[in-house]
DNA sequence: TGCTTAGGTTACATGGAGGTAACTATTATG
DNA sequence: CATAATAGTTACCTCCATGTAACCTAAGCA
């Protein structure tokens, strides 16, 4: 879409006033949310199938993000009225082009845990020394305020 | 549809089971970091700045984040022993590699708010429908069992 | 002396997100 | 009659994230 990111300069303002896009931000970056598009992204899937697979979601947050989510556009629900009642899940047009961007933020994340990880040993054996350098008083000074050539 | 989305399949198990990666996605994900990032965007800010530019954040939120994140190594802080201490902020080189994805999301969000917004408006007024038409009972019929079509 | 500036930290209070568990309906089966 | 399965809903409770506001340091200046 835009080959060098010339388009932050208009990101901002939407950012700043506009609340329903800060809504639905918090919405698709929901960690529940995530879990759930990602999850449907093979295919529609049943209530218990999609429980099963998002391990650690409760029911009652699994219902309640597929609400909102289906409030949303992004997901559809199809019941079927057998004996025990089935219920699908999947993931409409909209919800399927959400997985793109989604996508590539979760690729982005699992590409860079190594350096994310060492970026905190690093950061807090730099506070540690800074603290067992100097006793008690003083902390005020910041520890790092050389080298920031950040490679 | 998915043809092009192969690495779907490699996603899930990585968010099943990896606390870490749902760690940093979730702060990467963050209101706040997310308007942090993308205001970092167009170049290093001050405090003051970035606060000014970042609506509705506090004090204490915006220091509190901008500590996660230099601690995660995607922003650098640069402080200047001036009359009343100068400190500037920036994206490092994972910081800016973040921009890329975090844009095409907030991207996302901006293209469709309007289809967010009706599918909105179209759930709700279908729920309230269902509700009057059925008096007070039996509401435990779902509602939406048949025009799954999602078009 | 005390007010201002930048850049925070800390204590305190609170709302709401989210977990747990019980309850719902329906039909089949033992 | 009780139990099991699916797909939820609801009540209750707790803890954490966040907001508010006060405080801190250091220097300048009126």
């Amino acid at each position: 879409m835009d080959q060098s990111l010339p388009a932050q300069g208009r990101l901002q303002p939407l950012l700043e006033d506009c609340t329903i896009t800060r809504q639905i931000l918090d919405r698709v970056g929901d960690k529940w949310s995530v879990l759930i598009i990602v999850n449907l992204g093979n295919g529609p899937l049943r209530f218990k199938e999609l429980q099963r697979r998002s391990a650690g979601i409760s029911q009652r947050m699994l219902s309640q993000t597929l609400r909102f989510l289906e409030r949303d556009g992004m997901v559809w629900r199809k019941a079927t009225p057998t004996v025990p009642l089935t219920v699908e899940y999947g993931l409409t047009a909209l919800g399927d082009s959400l997985l793109q961007p989604l996508t590539s933020l979760v690729g982005w994340v699992n590409s860079n845990r190594e350096e994310v990880t060492s970026a905190r040993i690093n950061y807090d054996s730099r506070l540690e020394n800074a603290i067992t350098a100097d006793g008690l008083e003083e902390t005020t000074a910041p520890p790092a305020a050389e080298a920031i050539g950040a490679e």
